[in-house]
DNA sequence: TCTGGGGTCCTAGGACCC
DNA sequence: TCTGGGGTCCTAGGACCC
């Protein structure tokens, strides 16, 4: 355990909503949701204004609607996001190399290696003073909330308890007695059914949790859960700060606006989302062994279904083939309302650097436990040698061309075009300028000319198929909040 | 119009090997 | 012939996080 407050953390405050009302000045004050805008919704952010009416993340949209009818709801902009998000991280690493970022609006940062640095408590509050100003240049205005202490689980929670655009500094010794009053909900990893069943053995506090029995805490959440549990408990979290984190699966999943029953859709749109990771794990380097097909029908049960192949892939059509396969092995008859398709054992290198041609993976390996009624390709025992692979015999089916779906000869479905305007995407029009939708009906399109640099604007409506309007990407920003003038539209218009 | 999308980690059971 | 135990790989599901 450390003896000085050298772990950071830093969490940008409702970071998705903070953007759009940085990007969107009408919005500023307001009540802003970003999230899912369909019936199928959910919050993703919600503005401080927002929550203010119970809004919160992961609760349905229909329901933030009926709390909050006059908030912005908007679908989110990731690009934006994830700009803002690299100029922090960059801030960050300015003060340490060791930067652990959690996601878009969360890192930590560990001060511990300089040696020269003032790590008493009044020089770790100085340091975040200046992190959190240099943050609010660097964004735009975005604020952030920042923990220290002697640990990730007491910076953490320190961050959680300043928040909004606050700071705290957990004066190392007085960790236990911080954490110990507070619902052991408070303690990250501790969700909704860990806090039920140890409520159900009369812990409701991280004090009780750290003076209950760990045999007791194994017994009731297994060993992992229970033994990592009970030293959290006393503050010993010996946690360090990874700066490089190699993902380990890469997936897409779509949830359907209608369920969806037709098998000939559900192939077409498992190979869609079958192409999306393919093409990242292309861009990433990467290859994986193992494809994983989730099926969520009407009801909301929800089955995977997976498969390792011999080697790993990347190929679109050996990841595509394999997903519909384990597709048809779950009865879908009754209406799927989500698809999803994902990659996992990946590799740090591509199968043709091993492997020769594509056709060589085609190889799942057998289920000897039976029950499946997909015609593998080639049964292969163990995963083999590479070296061994590269003579594996080629079998039927091992192409892309028609016939080797199940569905693929009978027609090709259209999938249902996506709309074309989205609330809160960024717009420009030959006569207006830039500015985002506003609002989208059936045949109209509702549009706010405003920008971060112009101040509030006007709104004008037009046709949804208005030649003049087109989708549009601001590449960068400068830290003035000006759209940089390398700005240009995305696309001609769809 | 109940319940997103991207992940991580853990558990448990069966197969299989030594 | 019978009784085993440990370790690894694979699959399915669940909890949790942002």
């Amino acid at each position: 355990m450390r003896s000085v407050p050298s772990i950071v953390h830093l969490d940008l405050d409702a970071f998705f909503a903070a953007v759009e009302q940085r990007d969107k000045p009408s919005l500023r004050g307001k009540p802003v949701i970003v999230g899912g805008v369909g019936t199928r919704g959910v919050v993703a952010t919600a503005s401080y204004e927002a929550r203010v009416f119970g809004v919160r993340s992961a609760m349905r949209t229909a329901e933030a609607r009926a709390r909050c009818p006059h908030a912005a709801y908007l679908t989110g902009r990731f690009a934006a996001y994830r700009i803002t998000s690299r100029a922090v991280m960059a801030v960050l690493r300015e003060i340490s190399p060791l930067v652990e970022p959690v996601s878009l609006d969360e890192a930590y940062v560990d001060l511990a290696g300089d040696a020269t640095r003032d790590l008493s408590t009044a020089g770790v509050e100085e340091l975040a003073t200046a992190l959190k100003e240099r943050v609010r240049e660097v964004t735009g205005g975005v604020t952030a909330s920042v923990g220290a202490g002697t640990s990730k689980l007491v910076a953490k929670i320190a961050s959680d308890l300043r928040k909004p655009d606050g700071l705290l500094v957990v004066e190392p010794g007085t960790e236990t007695d911080l954490l110990h009053p507070m619902p052991v909900g408070r303690i990250p990893g501790v969700g909704p059914a860990t806090a039920e069943r140890l409520r159900r053995i009369g812990v409701h506090t991280v004090g009780e949790l750290a003076r209950a029995g760990e045999p007791d805490l194994v017994a009731a959440l297994g060993q992992a859960h229970g033994h990592g549990l009970a030293r959290l408990a006393m503050a010993e979290d010996d946690r360090a700060v990874v700066p490089l984190r190699e993902s380990k699966s890469i997936s897409a999943e779509d949830t359907f606006e209608h369920d969806i029953v037709d098998p000939a859709l559900l192939a077409a749109i498992i190979d869609r989302l079958g192409t999306r990771v393919s093409e990242r794990l292309t861009r990433e380097r990467l290859s994986g062994r193992t494809v994983t097909v989730k099926i969520r029908l009407f009801d909301f049960t929800t089955y995977t279904r997976s498969a390792t192949l011999a080697g790993p892939t990347d190929d679109v059509r050996v990841v595509n083939r394999l997903a519909r396969r384990l597709l048809a092995e779950v009865d879908t008859s009754a209406g799927v309302r989500l698809l999803g398709v994902g990659v996992s054992g990946l590799a740090d290198w591509v199968q043709e650097d091993l492997f020769g041609s594509a056709a060589d993976v085609d190889l799942v390996d057998p289920r000897p436990r039976g029950a499946s009624d997909v015609e593998l390709v080639e049964a292969v025992g163990r995963p083999p040698a590479a070296r061994e692979h590269r003579t594996a015999p080629t079998g039927p089916g091992t192409g892309d061309g028609p016939g080797d779906g199940p569905t693929s000869e009978q027609r090709v479905p259209r999938e249902p075009e996506p709309p074309r305007w989205a609330p809160g995407q960024d717009v420009i029009h030959t006569a207006h300028g830039p500015g985002w939708v506003w609002g989208t009906g059936l045949r109209r399109v509702t549009v706010r000319f405003e920008t971060a640099a112009t101040g509030p604007g006007p709104v004008r409506t037009f046709a949804t198929d208005d030649p003049d309007l087109a989708p549009y990407t601001p590449l960068t920003w400068d830290p003035g909040l000006r759209v940089s003038p390398k700005a240009r539209p995305a696309s001609p218009a769809r």
